[in-house]
DNA sequence: CGAGCACTTGAAAGATTTCAAGTCCAGTGG
DNA sequence: CCACTGGACTTGAAATCTTTCAAGTGCTCG
């Protein structure tokens, strides 16, 4: 029953109308009226690491990286977040890893007291969030288990054939893969150095698995990358 | 307003006023009612890899920890879970990593349904399911930095500082840190092999920082632990 | 008392990093 | 319009950290 709650209660009605009329829609819909649009140029930051968690994102156009820094400058890329994904809905009061735009980004900006007004209203949105938490944690794990017991190879072949399952037109054989994101952030995702990334990707590219082009790749055998995902020699 | 919900929902209202008259309690105390209390002996499981999430957990006693397999055996621990500990809260329909009694275990267990539909009548028990979640969240990312970036010494120091943060008289200087896991657990848990495990723990008693007793390690010197889980040199 | 397993320790091997050049472009200024 | 500069990307060789391989110790359980 907070101001904020009050406030957004009027446009969120309409929008549940709509969702009990229609199919299974997607839950966040119910926010479409109280966000912000925003535009960021490369290399700006969404939010730093240790802010206050006032507002919580969700990417419209390009990419964005989170990151947690260490004391003496090493970096971990926790992951990119493409059009559709969420940031911040699962944040305590402040982020502890700082956001910043890999390419020029659109973005769709909520205030959490907001968000966290309306899943108390409504049941269903506070279930689409908890399941969207939950799959972020399963992917934590995933990269957890990648981190911690997976060689090289096999870090690059796992990380390729993901960000080609988050490709828009999902094909896997002859597809193109954009990665925006630099060697050295692609290195410091999956804790590597840039040196490593270059020579594992270059080796794919003799083995004739991908082809190399600024900006992204193509798998030409997804099935040898499929192999190479599980097999920790070469 | 599904039949669990009904069942369950006279105990939980006596619950709620509590709530209301005490100060801030803990949001699981909701469930107080619907949980069924289990014993396991060592090296039991829980749920295995892959199992429908029909239940979630709290842990009573003893040491819980999670494991997720590659076809070749490789294997990471997720994490060791004390009293208190919660476990399944925020599956999605099934768990994607198995859960195992590190030591003899005494858990309650609650029905994944009930808990659903009772979030969904109390949106404050929602929102600490929630903060819960989120915790996690960012304790998995911060694993995620120490596997990415954090050498094997700065592993071991992370590794034992924290045991001794969740301890339950929690002062740092010469308390002794139960350690119910194996040397191997720790291993997977680190994303090491035992060998270094036992090398870096010989030379943290060598340094006289830390003494080893079966189960349990003292703490001699933690401020050289916290000098050492920043420092990648030794 | 013996077997088996967890743990420890040493030495050799290996995967990845570090150090060191280069190459290739894109953007800039002459 | 073109040379120049800086940054991203590649590639090679040496160095290093961690692993792998090999024993050996000690303790617990039959």
């Amino acid at each position: 029953m907070s101001g904020a709650a009050q406030t957004t209660s009027q446009q969120t009605q309409a929008t549940w109308q709509v969702i009990q009329g229609g199919k299974a829609a997607d839950p966040l819909d119910l926010l479409a009226g109280s966000g912000v649009t925003i535009s960021l140029s490369r290399d700006r930051e969404l939010h730093a690491q240790g802010d206050r968690a006032e507002f919580c994102y969700r990417i419209v156009s390009g990419c964005v990286r989170t990151v947690k820094l260490l004391e003496d400058g090493r970096r971990q890329v926790g992951g990119f977040l493409l059009a559709g994904d969420c940031l911040g809905f699962d944040a305590l009061d402040t982020h502890d890893f700082a956001a910043q735009a890999v390419s020029d980004v659109v973005l769709r900006r909520y205030r959490r007291r907001e968000v966290e007004a309306l899943m108390d209203r409504h049941a269903s949105l506070a279930r689409g969030l908890r399941e969207m938490a939950a799959r972020e944690l399963r992917a934590a794990y995933d990269r957890i288990l990648l981190l911690g017991r997976k060689t090289a190879s096999e870090r690059i072949a796992t990380f390729l054939l993901e960000m080609a399952a988050r490709q828009p037109g999902g094909r896997l054989g002859g597809c193109k893969v954009a990665l925006p994101m630099s060697r050295s952030d692609i290195a410091d995702h999956l804790g590597l150095t840039v040196e490593t990334v270059c020579r594992m990707m270059t080796h794919l590219r003799r083995e004739a698995t991908i082809a190399i082009e600024p900006g992204q790749v193509e798998l030409r055998n997804p099935a040898a990358l499929q192999h190479m995902a599980a097999d920790p020699r070469h």
